[in-house]
DNA sequence: AAAAGTTGCAACCGCGAGACT
DNA sequence: GAGTCTCGCGGTTGCAACTTT
């Protein structure tokens, strides 16, 4: 999956003209054989979903040919990698989602399938596209860089702090709205805490409508012509508010409007299942969540934080807390925590 | 209501690395 | 060892959907 480790790109420029070359006769050859470019059909979809599921998926050059489809290897793959692959999450990026991004971007930089490999699910392309549409936009609308000192201490100063607060928040409403039914759960061994809520055999759309409608998890039907629209129906709502395109729940408390006070104190425990199998997302029993200077930056306090966002809010003219998404939604800070404890 | 502008994301492209012949 | 094939990565583009004017 890491094919390109350490500056491999670039560094050899004889095979970088042959590849060219390769690539040119390729692209005459495709040109000859009348190939299929764009989106997908519902019937080239079918087609390959098929075919992969008699045959298995890999040597997709082949793979395209016997399975009568028209497009490269290339796009084949793709396509099952990015959006038919059984276990591909779709919805919004959740906030412990977001916060493992910033983090894990600040650590590799644009090494998205890298990243990507730490979110289950969520593919490399979802992910960059993540950050080009909202940080890059919050870094444009901060007037600076995105790999500029000032963006990146902003992040992690300031909206990574603020994140886990939020995710502290939700995870204490969300304990204390659930506690009684979570503890008869717990007795049974059976409450799994999925952070993925869009995962499940049967999707719920909300139709331009409003209508909801139950949808298989492949996303055919959404559309009745045979072009494939794309895989969820975007909510009606700009504000997104209070519901994301699977109908997924998202916290009001999701945007980030209110003025950031830092958290001294914040511990919150979350007592829930504790339960050994890897498959299950659960929340570990008195998991404790600590701030964000616990999880990250152990050495700086609260008021560092203040500073920070004093001086931004002076220097940029920008009250940080307008500028993110309201489209987080919130799931469990576990699974943060989990999936830093083992990179 | 319509035109113009913006956004989000699926898909494509070029390239490099490694496997295979 | 050289040539070819396949895979996978990161960057870019095209366009539908959405928002603003």
């Amino acid at each position: 999956m890491d094919g390109v480790q350490g500056g491999g790109r670039g560094c050899n420029n004889s095979s970088s003209a042959s590849a060219t070359i390769e690539n040119e006769i390729h692209k005459e050859a495709e040109d000859q054989m009348d190939l299929r470019r764009g989106p997908w059909t519902v019937e080239e979809d079918l087609a390959l979903m098929n075919y992969i599921a008699n045959h298995g998926e890999g040597r997709w050059n082949s793979l395209a040919r016997c399975a009568g489809l028209k497009r490269t290897g290339k796009s084949c793959r793709l396509r099952w990698l990015n959006y038919l692959r059984p276990d591909v999450r779709r919805g919004d990026i959740t906030l412990e989602e977001q916060l493992l991004i910033l983090e894990l971007h600040s650590r590799w930089g644009n090494r998205w399938s890298k990243i990507a490999q730490h979110l289950p699910g969520r593919t490399d392309n979802e992910i960059k596209n993540y950050w080009r549409t909202r940080v890059q936009k919050h870094a444009k609308q901060l007037k600076c860089d995105v790999n500029s000192k000032q963006f990146k201490d902003t992040m992690r100063y300031l909206w990574m702090p603020r994140l886990v607060e939020r995710i502290q928040a939700a995870a204490a409403a969300s304990t204390a709205a659930t506690n009684s039914s979570i503890t008869t759960a717990t007795a049974a061994g059976a409450t799994s805490h999925h952070f993925n809520n869009n995962n499940n055999n049967n999707t719920t759309f909300q139709s331009s409508s409003g209508q909801m409608l139950l949808q298989p998890s492949h996303h055919f039907g959404a559309s009745s012509h045979s072009h494939v629209t794309p895989s969820y129906t975007p909510d009606n709502s700009s504000t997104a508010a209070s519901s994301d395109s699977f109908g997924a729940q998202v916290s009001p408390v999701s945007d980030l409007t209110d003025y950031y006070t830092p958290t001294t104190t914040a511990t919150t425990t979350i007592s829930v299942n504790n339960n050994p199998t890897p498959d299950n997302y659960l929340v570990q029993a008195n998991h404790q969540v600590g701030s964000y200077d616990q999880c990250f930056n152990p050495g700086l306090g609260s008021e560092h934080f203040q500073g920070m966002e004093q001086q931004y809010n002076y220097q940029w003219g920008v009250d940080v807390g307008d500028i993110s998404d309201n489209l987080w939604n919130v799931e469990d800070m576990w699974f943060l925590q989990e999936q830093l404890s083992n990179i």
